[in-house]
DNA sequence: AGTTGGACCTGACTGC
DNA sequence: TGCAGTCAGGTCCAAC
């Protein structure tokens, strides 16, 4: 799944891909990418021959800064941004491309069509309701000990579910739901507001520390992931997952093997004797 | 306002 | 061999 680091590691790919490049062609493959617009054309129209001019990320969401135009890139479960030779075959599941004026091709390949790409006539995100409503980003200061004090004593979920929250916090998804807590010492299960002062520095510090070891390493592709960089090649991460799809392995801190409940309609992998 | 569960979607896998 | 059923999870939506 792509979250925060797997967008990122896109993020800097295309940053100094595409920089200054011009859009020369949208072609919408699937109507339903574009599910936030009317019309393809409508679409079309905000993108076509304006220039790139930066390459940005809120959460999980990869963001074109064009002129005069933002370009919100969702990539849902299953979606890939790649670059690619305009002359390439297409994969099956490409469901948009921009063509660039070098020649080169940005496609949008989604097997499982959760992503959408939506285009805004505003170069403001604060503007930009899509972006707007995102909680802090992890590993701003923003993220802190005393944002969690603030929050957490009102939050009767699990904790494990208040990550996954995007309004809590952006970009955080199942694999890394399931490192931060393990990195933190804390069970799943356990209900966000009886979080002592000691465990939510815990948190945050094992938030911001898996998220930057995992961009450091390019993103998680796991065993039936679909999610390659910019350039088509796997992440790195996926070797040192300590709990996520670890089910029956032992535990890398104590040995004792890794468990899976139930989780709000998924599914949370931790150390029975690690966390509590 | 916060929380929960269902729906969406497709390919891989399981079991009969 | 074939086919129905299950699972995976990001996000939205309805209902409480």
């Amino acid at each position: 799944m792509p979250e925060l680091p797997e967008a990122e590691t896109i993020r800097r790919q295309l940053s100094s891909e595409i920089m200054g490049r011009r859009i020369t062609g949208v072609q919408v493959l699937r109507a339903s990418t574009i599910r936030r617009h009317r019309r393809a054309e409508e679409f079309a129209g905000l993108l076509m021959g304006r220039t790139v001019q930066a390459v940005g990320r809120r959460g999980k969401a990869v963001v074109l800064g064009l002129d005069g135009t933002t370009v919100v890139v969702h990539l849902g479960m299953t979606g890939q941004l790649v670059i690619a030779p305009a002359g390439e075959p297409l994969d099956r599941h490409t469901r948009l491309y921009l063509d660039l004026d070098d020649g080169r091709r940005l496609l949008f390949i989604d097997q499982r069509t959760f992503g959408d790409v939506a285009a805004y006539p505003e170069t403001d995100w604060r503007r930009i309701p899509d972006l707007a409503r995102y909680g802090p980003e992890p590993l701003r200061p923003a993220f802190s000990l005393a944002y969690l004090r603030q929050t957490l004593p009102r939050r009767r979920a699990k904790i494990q579910a208040v990550l996954m929250d995007q309004h809590f916090v952006a970009g955080i998804g199942k694999i890394y739901a399931d490192e931060i807590s393990y990195a933190a010492g804390l069970h799943p299960d356990r209900r966000a507001n009886t979080l002592s002062e000691a465990e939510m520095r815990r948190l945050v510090r094992a938030a911001k520390s898996v998220l930057r070891r995992a961009i450091h390493h390019g993103g998680t592709s796991a065993a039936d992931e679909k999610y390659v960089d910019a350039y088509g090649n796997n992440g790195g991460f996926q070797l040192l997952l300590n709990a996520y799809q670890r089910t029956g392995e032992p535990c890398r801190r104590c040995g004792e093997p890794i468990a899976r409940i139930p989780m709000n309609g998924r599914g949370a992998h931790y150390c029975p004797c690690c966390q509590r």
